[in-house]
DNA sequence: AGTTTAACTAGACAGTGTCAAGTTTGTTGG
DNA sequence: CCAACAAACTTGACACTGTCTAGTTAAACT
């Protein structure tokens, strides 16, 4: 039965969640050997199945990905979530500062999520599932309406197109965290002069 | 010796100019298949040499990306130098505004360049060329001095640090033309609303 | 001329994603 | 309780990948 190694038994066939199992390995693959280094054949020698195991929880390996991205869009949401909730407030110098960091803070802390969410691979590929394409709209829909409460609350200017402001807001937190994940011209050490500016420019601008 | 011409037949051995040709050949592939989609072998056939030729002319698949990176490095560098020379000024609204849409424009209709001159795939790497350091490092202080000559004019805040503004600018800049050519929360169309969005932002800062 | 050397080819190997066909197991209806 | 079924899993196979090694060809240099 359950000669089995690790933490959860498992019989040798059908073991219980071996779906989360291998999303869960995925994650370390990655972060040990990057994005490139993840195989399906790898990936089912750490689970300990056999190599096609996989194929019957996942379409493919980039459903296998998106599955990925979702649970990190999932994540990242949860957070930004939070934060509204906490009430922190994007008009004010504190709580920009504070939403700017945690996002380069999600993003740097966890690149094998955020490459996976933002990275091209899924966007343009045919995988791009239902459910991946609602929780990661869903995730912008979020910061668009929170400019539209600053606005109807008299927080920010009224006469700035929500969206657009959102989208140029969002590019560069995006912009910003790409560059630090890819260690392209940035030093990680400039993280809070860099969120600082960002925030002094939107300041200047919203208000 | 030129019995050459770069379409038709070459002399089966010794070809002049492979390595051009397997690079301009290569951005062909990528563009028509994505970066996914070349192989060093069909790109062997493509140029209609054997599997392994390419390996004279580069360490390996990474040292092949690294110089088209490379080519991309040259020609963004050329735009931005004949903008600065044309006496384009980032700190009028139409300056800006055109400095922001040729940067859009050129990744959005050069990805295959775009992708590899900023994505991890090189930066992180072993395959970071000497000479692909220092054209990409060029290209980010060609965009910090611009910066420093608007502040000795007198035509920009001098209480500025030259370099995180340049950071972040650069950021909104890569960020908007990143989720652009995966197509992430942003269509097309918005470029120019989204550029003018960035430029008044940046206004509203740099003066 | 002969020799060196650069450009190119062919063969081979380990690794990849994934399909098709078979095996094991838990579930369910009689 | 047992037979039938479906879901979970395995094995084998295929076409493809990057790249190493050892050879072949032709141009360049002495």
């Amino acid at each position: 039965m359950n000669i089995e190694n690790n933490k959860t038994k498992k019989s040798s066939y059908h073991h219980g969640d071996l779906r989360q199992q291998l999303l869960n390995e995925a994650v370390l693959l990655i972060r040990e050997e990057g994005l490139a280094g993840l195989s399906m054949r790898k990936l089912a020698i750490n689970a300990g199945v056999s190599r096609t195991a996989a194929y019957h929880h996942f379409k493919d390996k980039d459903d296998l990905l998106s599955a990925i991205a979702a649970e990190g869009f999932e994540r990242f949401q949860k957070l930004h979530r939070d934060a509204v909730d906490r009430g922190l407030d994007l008009a004010s110098r504190e709580g920009a500062m504070e939403f700017n960091r945690a996002y380069v803070k999600f993003a740097t802390e966890n690149p094998e999520y955020y490459d996976l969410m933002f990275g091209g691979q899924i966007w343009k590929s045919a995988s791009l599932t239902e459910s991946l394409k609602k929780v990661s709209f869903a995730t912008f829909r979020d910061s668009v309406v929170m400019v539209k409460e600053l606005q109807d609350r008299g927080a920010i200017r009224s006469d700035l197109d929500p969206l657009r402001f959102a989208q140029v807001r969002w590019s560069t937190m995006h912009g910003m965290s790409r560059l630090m994940i890819d260690g392209i011209y940035i030093d990680s050490s400039a993280v809070d002069a860099m969120c600082e500016t960002a925030v002094d420019m939107m300041l200047a601008y919203i208000h």
